[in-house]
DNA sequence: TCTAAGTCTGACCATACGGTCAGGAAGCGA
DNA sequence: TCGCTTCCTGACCGTATGGTCAGACTTAGA
């Protein structure tokens, strides 16, 4: 790279090796759950020896939480379509297209979420009631907004948001139910943009934007 | 009870206590996923000493096994009310009220389902491969015939399949996060029926048959 | 009542796991 | 070059876990 990287070797390699560990652990959390992976197994994935793990992160439990904390900053920035658009549908279009992408891209990410929620949400408890609750009753309010300016139907906007969020995220968590009922094959860039189609035809139709 | 119980005192206790072990089993299985659940906490959950739990399942994966296999018959079964309907109104109205009733009473066993197939269904595999993809393909021959006749817009069954168990199957994954958008409350009789009717009136009005 | 089969369980075992640590290697400012 | 800090890791440790087993206890048919 021409770019002169601006960085001591020291945080250089820091770095890297965070982002390498972080990385090996979101897929062995999301292949194995919390319970099931293994601090050896992640550090295998990472190439690194098990005791280099412990030196950049203290616990197993600090390591997943910054895998956690990382995926749910980026479930947040998916949101940005949500916020500058006219309408339902541009709008919902845009936050579906932009959760499958995810969905298709980074299912690991997802399924670590699932399974932290699924489990009480032991590590991001205080996320869900202060950054995901914000977060959540300013969308209510943008959908709110548009049934009285009557871009849509009156529909109770929580459980909008609900089945948004589960149908995308559905695409990730039984990402291996629907490969095998698909013949075994992951699905294809024409599924993929059917599936969008879909799930946005049937929900903006649903509530009377469509 | 007055009905006289036709069972020698063995076969009685044999069942009584796999029983005991299986929905304690589940529920720890929920709680934990398989690699955070012990066969220790599942013992004292079902009220009997561990070496008990080995006298009537070999292995931690039986019983496993032994608990996914039972909840994947629930969920087949929630979906006779898809058969015999006359058009998608009352079948996929029906089968939405029979799945939500599951995630409203019986969130443990979709919680493990869902943790089964994330983890890429180690135990179920061949049932997605011949009993899932089978009564899929018969719901989607069910559904093909209502747009045919007519009494549906022409969206495509697999993708509304798969928007079915994603949005019905939420409410029990995450009911945690649901409970905790509600103010830490568990939803009332009255949120569940509302939940109910957004669900079914967007997904029936989104494929034309509101 | 006797006996064979079924039920039960405390004590035990091997292993795998998360985590520690001493000490060596490498980077870096002076 | 020197000395200090950071980085790295093989070897090790305590514990918890899944699983075993010998033997006691209970049931049920003859």
């Amino acid at each position: 790279m021409s770019e002169p990287v601006r960085l001591s070797k020291r945080t250089a390699i820091r770095q890297e090796n965070k982002a390498r560990i972080l990385a090996a652990a979101e897929k062995v959390f999301a292949e194995a759950g919390f319970g099931g992976a293994t601090m050896q197994l992640i550090a295998d994935m990472a190439g690194l020896p098990k005791a280099n793990l412990h030196y950049y992160f203290a616990t197993k439990e600090d390591l997943y939480r910054e895998v956690v904390e990382k995926i749910f900053n980026d479930w947040l920035r998916a949101a940005d379509s949500f916020d500058h658009a006219p309408g339902p549908v541009e709008g919902i279009g845009a936050y579906v297209d932009a959760k499958m992408d995810i969905s298709r891209h980074h299912p690991d990410g997802s399924k670590v979420w699932a399974s932290e929620v699924m489990h009480g949400a032991p590590v991001i408890q205080d996320y869900l009631e202060t950054t995901l609750r914000d977060w959540t009753a300013g969308r209510i309010a943008v959908i709110e907004r548009w049934i009285a300016e009557g871009k849509m139907a009156p529909v109770d906007p929580r459980h909008l948001l609900y089945m948004l969020w589960a149908t995308t995220q559905h695409y990730a968590d039984f990402g291996h139910q629907i490969e095998t009922l698909n013949g075994g094959k992951a699905l294809s860039d024409k599924q993929w943009r059917e599936a969008k189609e879909s799930v946005k035809g049937i929900i903006l139709r649903g509530i009377g934007a469509g």
